[in-house]
DNA sequence: AAAACGGGGCG
DNA sequence: CGCCCAGTTTT
């Protein structure tokens, strides 16, 4: 069976690559030696930190042979300032290779390129396609940023398994005809359009057919599992009570618990008593249109979720007269089991 | 599987 | 100023 390749990512990517790529000196090549160094340049490195440092070095040594000549001490020289100084080293260890196994002429063999000191999976893949259109998909940063967003790939970029379920997707998405432009494209659809921060979603040409986008969770995306630190986050509740009735608000997007219910919140920085929270610029908006407020401390709840730990305080609040924002709902104490709300504070109604 | 490798951007 | 970034080699 020959089954059709899917290129509408292709075709949407190249559409928007030509429109929109910077001109940088490596594109106008196709020569190996040039994209090879170009690449070793930008591992780790921003283009415009890099750029200076390629038309340094691309002038200093045209060809790889001048590189192999080359005092490492002047390769070191001239790669300062741009980190990570083993890939100058190695870049003239493999340059000294290809003058002595290659004479001089830079490797064809995807196989072959791969050993070259210095060129991974990525670099390999980068410099086959770009300079000869071999058919191996590159997976950088950008890559899995645009992969996981348009999938809404949830395997972890940073496991073993991750890595794998991308380079599979990556190689099996692959515009095996326009190899070299197709992995340009992406790579700069990355790094320009689909951006870690705040990407402009609304003037995406992907949008139609970006999953991450379709759920609303462009931000979450890459997934990756990392020591996944911690944060701290301290809620004081506030079970306000006006006779029969009382208050809950609905959470919104963009944090844990999107849509269910929970009472009147005030998160704090760190944890605060009731007289320094009485004093605080969040709790006073509540309680300024109330009339005698009692305040009782009721009960202090810690809950742990995979990647924050909540401390909650919960406080009882009898008044004789309160306005609140619209947000905020009224119902009848008897009706709160009728709305859906965090384990947390499911925790506090079920034992009051 | 995890650490080491540098410098820059960001809040 | 601490945190994040992200290919390759080394441990």
């Amino acid at each position: 069976m020959n089954m059709e390749k899917d290129l509408r990512l292709s075709s949407i990517l190249i559409r928007w690559y030509e429109a929109n790529k910077r001109d940088l000196p490596w594109r106008n090549t196709s020569d190996p030696y040039a994209i090879w160094l170009s690449e070793v340049i930008l591992q780790q490195t921003r283009v415009d930190q890099g750029y200076s440092y390629y038309n340094k070095f691309i002038q200093k040594y045209p060809k790889v042979d001048m590189l192999a000549m080359a005092d490492e001490d002047e390769v070191l020289k001239l790669w300062q300032g741009l980190g990570y100084y083993s890939r100058a080293r190695n870049l003239q260890a493999a340059a000294r290779l290809i003058v002595k196994d290659y004479n001089g002429v830079f490797p064809r063999q995807h196989k072959d390129v791969l050993k070259l000191k210095g060129v991974g999976d990525y670099t390999a893949a980068a410099i086959v396609s770009i300079s000869y259109n071999e058919p191996y998909a590159v997976v950088d940063g950008n890559v899995y940023r645009v992969l996981s967003r348009i999938f809404a790939i949830n395997e972890p970029i940073d496991s073993g398994k991750g890595k794998k379920v991308f380079a599979e997707l990556a190689q099996e998405l692959l515009d095996d005809a326009n190899a070299g432009l197709y992995n340009q494209a992406i790579m700069e659809f990355g790094a320009l359009q689909c951006v870690p921060v705040s990407p402009r979603c609304d003037i995406c040409p992907a949008s139609s057919i970006c999953l991450a986008y379709a759920q609303n969770k462009v931000a979450q995306y890459p997934k990756k599992a990392g020591k996944q630190k911690v944060r701290n986050r301290y809620f004081n509740y506030f079970d306000i009570r006006h006779g029969e009735s009382m208050y809950l608000r609905k959470r919104g997007d963009k944090d844990i618990w999107q849509n269910l219910y929970e009472l009147p919140l005030v998160e704090t920085e760190k944890e605060l008593t009731i007289e320094e929270l009485q004093k605080d610029e969040k709790f006073k908006p509540l309680f300024e249109a109330a009339s005698d407020v009692k305040i009782q401390y009721i009960r202090q709840i810690k809950h742990v979720l995979s990647h924050q730990i909540i401390y909650a305080i919960f406080y009882k609040v009898e008044v004789s007269e309160i306005r609140l924002e619209k947000e905020y709902l009224k119902i009848g104490v008897g009706d709160v089991d009728d709305y859906p709300v965090s384990r947390l504070v499911h925790k506090y109604l079920e034992q009051l």
